[in-house]
DNA sequence: ACCTGAACACCGTTCAAGT
DNA sequence: ACCTGAACACCGTTCAAGT
């Protein structure tokens, strides 16, 4: 008489790739109720498997959530790409529209933006892929930005540099909202247009930002 | 008249007042351990006391958080200002100092910054005095917004609103340079002097900026 | 009123053992 | 090769009991 199992087909394996359906189940939870509370239990106990069953696929927790976090960067490059895309064919600022892009991805998306930056992992160093994952979307920055200095309608300086200084403002845009102190969403949507508008007429090429020193004028 | 209060046997498993005892510790322990592997276990070992003992001062261990978030704040507050000041005296321009006193000041108490935005108590709405506290340091912004303003030196919108504009950057500077994403202290300075630059180019009143704009809330 | 120590319900991780 | 179940060393928190 055995005891009732949960779910175990065939006697076999429950899912054929156990890999890509912690992956997968770790994302619902996190998604439902917060990185924070995901444990290594649950996403066991989601699957029909055993809590220790993740350790034969993830070294540890952190592997995981890396593995999450290179998911995620993943869709983030799509997302990116296609907001430049589209402004492209809409004849809008593309800089501007992947900034909203960005903050909407992560407002969309807050448990698994927190996991892309979560201090846990923040050392992209130990994985190798995320940290090329993460360099591609990065990427994404730099080039518009360089396409934008052909252009003539940004200021010549380093872009990469740049990069840093509009993802600075985005990043900032995003997990200040995320954290409830910059209002309603609504809110959040018109403060990032109004912070890249803002970014962006200082980064255009023109004498005045060029002659401009830290100390005020007038 | 020395001396008020005498009811605890001197020498003994009392502590003299444990309460700002074991804020004390718990700074000691963030500071050099960081905020993730403060356990109320340790704090008490510290002090030599029970591990339980802080539940007679605190509700529980985001209350003494909330705690160490609000001493942050103060000194905050009080360092933004005094960058004011000092660049008031020095000829310099107030929002950038302020600006760089920012990003100087997550990037010097990481631990303490963090805390003071942490996930487990960023509804501030919990911790009240810890609003208060918060309101007050980004009041500081606020005001330096206004007086540019009457100065002619920043373009006349709503000063709250600005001022969620530019914490936005700095903040945005200060998670990612915290995280070893913008490279080390220096560039992180740099970064953060080319940031606010071109932020206030941005915003300095000029015909320019109107013919931009972005809709307007209303 | 303040503090203790045991107890409880969690957690990530290891490991010998099963299939 | 893949997975299990018990075990281990941690957590935060509660509570009856001590002073």
């Amino acid at each position: 008489m055995p005891v009732k199992l949960k779910r175990k087909p065939k006697g076999t394996y429950h899912h054929p790739d156990l890999q890509v359906a912690l992956v997968e189940a770790a994302l619902q939870t996190i998604r439902k109720t917060g990185v924070d509370s995901l444990t290594l239990r649950d996403v066991g106990l989601r699957l029909g498997v055993s809590r220790t069953a993740l350790y034969r696929h993830f070294k540890d927790k952190s592997a995981l959530l890396a593995r999450l976090a290179l998911e995620g960067f993943r869709v983030f490059h799509q997302t990116l790409q296609s907001a430049v895309d589209q402004a492209h064919t809409n004849k809008k600022d593309p800089l501007e529209e992947m900034g909203m892009a960005y903050v909407n991805f992560a407002m969309a998306n807050q448990s698994h933006y927190k996991t892309m930056f979560s201090d846990s992992i923040c050392t992209w160093g130990d994985y190798p892929d995320l940290a090329v994952e993460a360099d591609g979307a990065f990427a994404v920055l730099v080039n518009t930005i360089a396409a934008e200095q052909r252009a003539g309608r940004i200021i010549a300086e380093d872009p990469a540099r740049l990069a840093q200084v509009i993802w600075a403002g985005v990043h900032g845009l995003a997990t200040l909202g995320m954290a409830g102190h910059l209002g309603s969403h609504n809110d959040i949507i018109h403060l990032a247009r109004h912070h890249c508008h803002t970014l962006f007429t200082g980064l255009r090429p023109t004498p005045r930002n060029t002659t401009r020193r830290a100390k005020s004028t007038s």
